[in-house]
DNA sequence: GTAGGCCTACTATAGAATTAGTAATACTGA
DNA sequence: TCAGTATTACTAATTCTATAGTAGGCCTAC
């Protein structure tokens, strides 16, 4: 039985990419190193909110013996992607992963170079299994 | 000045599919035509209110003259989808469109033949311009 | 040892999203 | 015309999300 990954929403998943990114640390490290795009930071509170709840829905450890706590990851980032993203292709394409590349293609996110490059890198990827 | 696409949720994201794929349609004929997963449809009246959400925030046009109400769509699909697929690409993959597919080769929703198979589709459309 | 500052726990709030009940109205068939 | 059904408008409850204030504890520098 394998553990369910929690949900995540878009705000705590700018966190856990920054304790994905530092390996481990406080609620004032994440603040620090949070991108600050549009000059707005979340309150100092806000965030130590949010890491609480991420704390208690399984996807944070917490060390509550250091002070201040330090946290660190208890889901691995490519297992939250994987569940976002296929949560995404789900409601918006059917489920359709072809679907969407084709729109991305289609929307100039992604050129038909890009897609060689990708090919190469993927079938470089294959050999060396 | 092009007007704004509106914001749309996942549930409505639901409904408008159906109103794309009808073309027009009334309350009733929406929910009948909603797929049913997991056995579970929202009741005629969420629709209802749904649809007339839309229908405020401009995603759908609605003919009240009929009886019972008509409803089509007033956004482009790849309008709507762009717009989600673009919020979805920033807040998980920091706008990086690449990683997303690689991501999706990586899971398996992709395979290096699908890759190509793609390539070649785009080769197509390339030469058609 | 105490004043100031950092940190945590607890609590609050505002807004969005989702769902649906109820009352009133319009329509249809007998 | 009248009963029954379908539809709409209005209203509401609930849950989730995001944000942050406040009180109190503990450490540190003087």
């Amino acid at each position: 039985m394998s553990k369910e990954t929690p949900h995540i929403t878009a705000a705590e998943l700018k966190i856990m990419k920054v304790v994905w990114q530092l390996g481990s640390c406080t609620v004032r490290q994440t603040l620090d190193a949070l991108p600050k795009d549009e000059g707005s930071l979340p309150a100092y509170t806000t965030i130590m909110t949010m890491m609480k709840q991420l704390a208690e829905k399984g996807a944070l450890d917490v060390d509550c013996d250091r002070q201040p706590f330090v946290y660190t990851a208890a889901v691995r980032r490519d297992q939250v992607l994987r569940q976002r993203v296929s949560q995404f292709l789900q409601t918006v394409f059917d489920g359709r992963a072809e679907d969407l590349v084709l729109h991305l293609v289609e929307e100039s996110d992604l050129s038909a170079a890009d897609i060689r490059r990708m090919e190469a890198k993927i079938r470089r990827r294959e050999k060396n299994k």
